[in-house]
Parts: structure tokens; sequence; C-alpha cells
RNA sequence: CGGGGUGUAGCGCAGUUGGUAGCGUGCGUCGUUCGGGACGACGAGGUCGCAAGUUCGAAUCUUGUCACCCCGACCA
């Protein structure tokens, strides 16, 4: 399997082929019977699990609570707000009818026509609709604000083409939804939301992200604002990995959800929602991944550590268990969790290429040489790098070298997005280094003419207006008119 | 929806001019092994995507059909 994985690399043309390769060998995820869906396997879900249980202790801590709103909107509700709407007609699964009867020749069902519904539903390409139409009836007076929900839920957008964890027909994801009494208060909080997602990103998942806005062509259907965290990938891409959106009255106008203020005026409240999908799995991989397989960041890793047997008989086995067991017990002490495997049906050198290709962080092996000099090989599945270290106070050791590890497989990331960023002055260059992938960081006009064209002559599209970094203005490198701040562009996934 | 490709054992594949269904891997049992994907022996595993046609005979030829994959178009 290694070797199959080895004949691509990750700067490869097939890059796409390599990534999908990827998650099935790792054991993350694979096709569905069901054209564009995907099954998380059990070892890929426990990486999504444990985002979950991260992004939720910070959705926590910055004031949100869970909620959960249902699977069908009605047809109805997706038409109230227009934009909204035309952005998303075109993959919505629609529900028609209630029941399934025997067919009269006796081959299987069919739908009972007899149970047609009145107002078909649509399955949720993202729930600002129903949830804004529940939010009406709670939403009377300035003392109801904000609410401040998030709901862990699936949604389903009917892509024409899909590929593992980057577009999925149905996707898990988290989806914040906030109503607040002013339009300062509420972006504030798309805002906050966006630099808990750019912290999440960077300090868990170890990738490092832009943060930006999003020109309007990009912007999020219905949103005055979108806030965007893009990541760059191995080949060169760029991949939105996550959103915050102001929506303005937008929907509150829509839905008609207006509040009494302090000052006795009616208004109309104001909106933000925000969301992170299993797409960060597909971040996740292609940032850190290499020949050898998945490289995990510490944070993520089902098993952060895992311990191998090397032995001649039962005998040395059972004296390599002990020796082991007292490891083991000494790293969960400190809060590392680790995986000890001393299957028998397998050898060392299999488990080994297993692990790496799986991401573990850390490997230890203990045999008969270790057992006598009272030592354990250590392997880094981050430099692939081995050393023998003593068994006194390893648990610190092993502590300290995933410490280590996160920081340094970021630290990779961020220095391969540098190399790989570009700043530009004319369009005739930008058409030169947009081949070579990677962000160009150019001036444009703010029109959406140009951006249009340029995606149109070089695939490549305005990622986001960065929020930070350089703020000097200069002319548009296709039409000279003046550019308030270089953008950031890239071809994107 | 356009262009290309693939459907044969759990997985990956071969199958020449139409003539007994194969290989690798995995799986089961036994033995030897075990510091980077071990080896030997024996064994189990098949509606060749589906349908029709040509033929004495079809995995192979013809027609139809279905599914999946890749490249585009599309895509908070």
């Amino acid at each position: 399997m290694a070797k199959e994985l080895k004949e691509l690399t990750p700067r490869s043309v097939s890059y796409s082929q390599w990534y999908q390769d990827l998650v099935i060998k790792a054991d993350l995820a694979e096709n569905s019977a069901v054209r564009g869906c995907m099954v998380i396997k059990p070892y890929g879900y426990a990486i999504w699990e444990k985002m979950q249980r991260y992004l939720d202790d910070m959705f926590k801590e910055t004031g949100h609570v869970n909620a959960y709103f249902p699977l069908f909107i009605p047809k109805s509700f997706l038409s109230k707000e227009a934009d909204h709407v035309e952005g998303f007609a075109k993959e919505c699964a629609v529900v028609t009818h209630y029941r399934l009867k025997n067919s009269p020749d006796g081959s299987g069902v069919v739908v009972d026509p007899d149970a047609k519904l009145e107002e078909e539903l649509i399955v949720r390409p993202t729930s600002e609709t129903i949830i804004w139409n529940t939010y009406k009836n709670w939403i009377q007076s300035y003392r109801d604000l904000p609410i401040m929900c998030n709901q862990w839920a699936n949604v389903v957008r009917w892509e024409m083409r899909t590929r593992l964890f980057l577009r999925t027909a149905e996707f898990l994801w988290q989806e914040g939804h906030t109503a607040h009494a002013t339009q300062e208060e509420a972006v504030a909080e798309a805002r906050q939301m966006l630099d808990v997602y750019a912290k999440f990103a960077e300090e868990f998942m170890a990738v490092p992200v832009h943060k930006g806005v999003k020109s309007e062509s990009e912007r999020f259907a219905g949103a005055v604002d979108t806030y965007t965290i893009e990541a760059m990938m191995q080949d060169g891409k760029a991949l939105q990995s996550g959103t915050s959106h102001f929506l303005g009255q937008n929907f509150a106008k829509a839905f008609d959800v207006t509040f009494a203020s302090k000052e006795g005026t009616r208004d109309y409240v104001w909106a933000t929602s925000w969301g992170v999908s299993t797409r960060l799995m597909g971040a996740l991989i292609m940032t850190h991944s290499d020949d050898n397989g998945l490289v995990l960041p510490p944070k993520l890793a089902p098993f952060q550590v895992v311990i191998v047997p090397i032995y001649r008989n039962d005998e040395q086995l059972a004296q390599i268990n002990e020796k082991v067991a007292g490891i083991v017990t000494k790293l969960k002490a400190l809060g590392v969790s680790v995986k000890y495997d001393n299957a028998d049906n397998k050898k060392p050198g299999w488990k080994f290429s297993e692990y790496e290709l799986k991401g573990v962080p850390v490997r230890m092996a203990m045999g008969g040489r270790d057992l006598e000099n009272n030592t354990v090989e250590v392997a880094r599945r981050d430099t692939l790098t081995k050393e023998t270290i003593s068994c006194d106070n390893i648990e610190n050791y092993i502590k300290g070298l995933l410490d280590e590890i996160q920081a340094n497989i970021y630290k990779k990331a961020y220095d391969f997005r540098e190399e790989t960023t570009q700043k530009v002055e004319t369009y005739a260059e930008f058409k030169e280094k947009i081949e070579e992938g990677g962000f160009i960081l150019a001036h444009w006009d703010g029109t959406a003419e140009t951006e249009a064209l340029i995606k149109e002559e070089t695939k490549a599209t305005i990622r986001c207006i960065p929020l930070e970094g350089d703020k000097t203005s200069g002319v548009c490198m296709v039409t000279g008119k003046p550019s308030a701040q270089r953008v950031l562009f890239a071809r994107a996934y």
C-alpha cells in the first residue's frame, strides 16, 4: 500500500487522486452506495469528534449554546430571501411524498401518488430560513437579545461533482446563528467567530490561515459581508476552510423579525451565521500529509502514541507487556492517549508502515535490546526520525515531544505557505506566477468585472481581502485604477 | 450536461485469435519467524455489472442498459 502511495507525491498533477487514495487507505472515509455521499469510518470520525469537542468548547466560552432545528424546510421559507434562494436553489434535494406502497406488479415498492405533499420540503442546504422563522417567535423585546445558538447537524447540497471531505452531497457541520439588537454587536460577533475559527485552525489543526473578507461575487447568498479563513494546500491550491457571515437585517426583514428597543422603537434584528464542516478534515489531510501517508497534529490524533512490541517468543512478549504497561500508565496520567498494539497477527514492520499511513504522531518500539538497556525506540511521524531513549522519565519526554511536533508541523505548513506566496505588480506577471500555485498578493480595483475577467482568463479567484498584513494602497494590476490594498488570489478547491 | 475511462474472488488486477475462471494480496489451519510491510505447506472464496443477440460454444463479438471513476462545466 505504501508503495502505491509513494508513486504519487503531494505536488504531482494527480494530487486529487493521491488525496482520495490516501483518505481511503488511511481508513478515514470511503464513497458510499449513494452518489456523492461519504461514509466516515471510525478512525476518521474519531478525528472529527476531537474537532467537534474543541470547537464546541470554544463556542461555549464565547457565550453560545447548542440547539437543534429540523432537517426539512418548507419550500416557501427558502424563497423569502431573494439572494439566498438564488444561491441554493440549484443544489437542493426535495421531498415530494411521504409514503411508499407495494408496486401493483409485485416488483418492489413505488412512491404512492396519493401521498403527495401539499408543500414540498427541502432538505436543508443550510438553516438560516428555518431558524429565522423560529427566531421570529422567540424575539419581542431587546431583552430577548442576543440569541446565540449553534447546531451540530448534517446538510445536503446536491453538488455535480464531489470529493471525499472537500465536497460531498451530504456533510456534517456546525452552524451558528445569532440575533442582535445592533449592527455593531452583530459585526463584532461575526468577527469574533472568524477569530475562533482561525485560532482553531492554527492551534489545533496546525493549519495556518489568512483571515479576510470575501468579495461580492464570492459572498454567501444573503449576507452583507462574508468573512473567511483561507488555507493553502500542498498542491498550491487554496481551500476555504470556514466562513462567518454578517447578515445585516436581510433575514430579519425576510422573516419579519422585529423587536421593541429600549427607546420604544420597533427595529429589525441584526444577524450573523457561521460554520465549519467536515471539509476541515480535507484541509487537515492536504496540509500535512507526505509520501508515507497522513501526518496528524497531536491535538487531533485519535491516539497520539502507538507502542509496538518486538519479540521472539511469548516469554519475551510477557516481559515487554509488563514493561509497557508501566509506561502506558504514566503517559495516560499526563493526558497522553496511547495505543499498545501487541496483536500477534502482524509483524512489527507492517505495524510501523500502517501507523505511519494513519499519521500517528509518535511511535514507540520496544524489543529485547530495550528490555536489557531500559530504553525504548521513539520515532516521530513529522520528521520520520528515530532515536533510542531511556525509559526513565519517558512520559515527560513524550509529552514534550508531542508539543514539539504540534509546533513543528504548523511551522512547516506556515513556511510552505509563505514560500509559495508572491507579490505581483503586473497582470502579465500574475498570469505567469499563478501557474506555479500558491497565493498571490496583488492590487485590484474592487470591481466585479475585473474579478470576473481574471477568473475567466486564469481560473484564479480572489480568496479574500485580508484583514491583517500589508495595507498599502496601489493601482489595479489589470486596469490601473486605484486599489486600497492588496488582495489574496489563488486557484481554489 | 460534454470529453475520456472502468465494471472479472473481500481488495488490486490479468485474461492473447471465441474453446475447462486466473494472478497478487487478503482470509482460514499448521509450522518456522518477528529491530521497517516475513516464509513454506494445505485450504475456502466467482451469477465475469445487467439484458438481449450472433455462435456448437461468449469474460472475450454485436446492440442496449445500469453503475462507478477521472477531466471540464458548477460549487456557503
